[in-house]
DNA sequence: ATCGTTTTAGGACTATAATCCAACATCATC
DNA sequence: GATGATGTTGGATTATAGTCCTAAAACGAT
């Protein structure tokens, strides 16, 4: 069982994990995540001890979810085809947020990036998580040299859809892209 | 000529757009800008009241450019096929920014896009320039109906290619990928 | 040269952010 | 149930950002 700590804890990386999500992380201060996560204002210094510091607990935490996704999938979807479907799909599940507030992932990356290099190279770790699973899968429907270039081109067309979609509001062009996402893919594992 | 204040009024606008581009909006200060464009503190209030105004003058500057370029562009370039590859072009051409900053327009408005709807519409103006001027090249290579959703997919493949560039500092993607959506829009027109 | 307008100049003011602290409560263990 | 370790609390402190103000300088027209 986790300890009341633990728990609060938790309520404080989720609150910063969403406002980081919905805010971006420079424009979320201690007070956004304070009120959040529903802790007195100086007890988040007990777990926390910088802004930096939570935004590593909140990318391990997004790891530690991602790769309970991944696993999962591997485990329930037994073709690799459909796991890289899989992929594509959640994207399109997900057209609400993301036309909100962009792709948790890229838009995290693009902030960081700019002249924040630690947090950033932290940030790229979700990158690296999809990009090894999306190899694998490649891998596995017969492409062994080119696997990690259409892991790649397939994260590339995923965060372009969103950037469009998002800029345009448009939902629309989230759905035919992530269509056309999937024919690319079922092509790609026909002509193997 | 240009008056001296409106030289100085330029050098502002110069500073917070190269500032803009490569820390963010919301990082950067003004005190940045005072001290990038190299005028005394008060002054600056003397020409922009708020930051928010600052950017509003930052977009209209690059709007400004955009333009410029673009009608060059149809002045100088006959082919529209050629136009587009122009377009494609540039981006190969700015390849060490991109990884340093990203793009210049994605990135301000993915920024803008989570909490900061009014300075979001105004950085979509960027989008708008380039969506109508490829659409009009759409349309003149033989796409009538589909040239905006052509346009849109052009804009994502290459905000979707920055991005991963950028993540993975990897110039052999960007080129990669600014060859293969040239052989797209070849490909395009030749069976218009 | 004078006068009114434009521009310069630097510091003052206010708001908000991040960080720290010292006292207090709670809990596990002996 | 006494004691040390763990966790809680709200306010205090400090840094930084954005905004404003007032006085002086520069400029343009008469």
């Amino acid at each position: 069982m986790p300890s009341k700590s633990e728990k609060t804890r938790q309520r404080i990386v989720n609150a910063a994990n969403q406002l980081f999500y919905r805010k971006g992380y420079n424009r979320t201060s201690f007070t956004d995540i304070v009120e959040g996560a529903d802790v007195p204002r100086g007890n988040i210094y007990y777990y926390f001890k910088t802004k930096d510091e939570m935004l590593l607990a909140v990318v391990n935490q997004r790891l530690e979810v991602i790769t309970g996704m991944l696993t999962k999938w591997e485990s329930e979807i037994i073709q690799p085809i459909e796991r890289l479907e899989r992929f594509v799909q959640i994207m399109y599940d997900s057209t609400p947020a993301l036309l909100r507030s962009g792709c948790p992932m890229g838009s995290l990356n693009i902030e960081l990036a700019k002249d924040q290099p630690e947090l950033k190279a932290e940030s790229k770790k979700l990158f690296d998580l999809f990009l090894q699973w999306l190899t694998k899968q490649f891998v596995a429907i017969g492409y062994p040299t080119e696997a990690r270039e259409l892991a790649l081109q397939l994260l590339s067309r995923g965060q372009g859809a969103i950037v469009v979609a998002q800029v345009y509001q448009d939902p629309g062009f989230l759905q035919r892209s992530t269509e056309d996402i999937k024919r690319w893919l079922v092509d790609l594992e026909r002509y193997a």
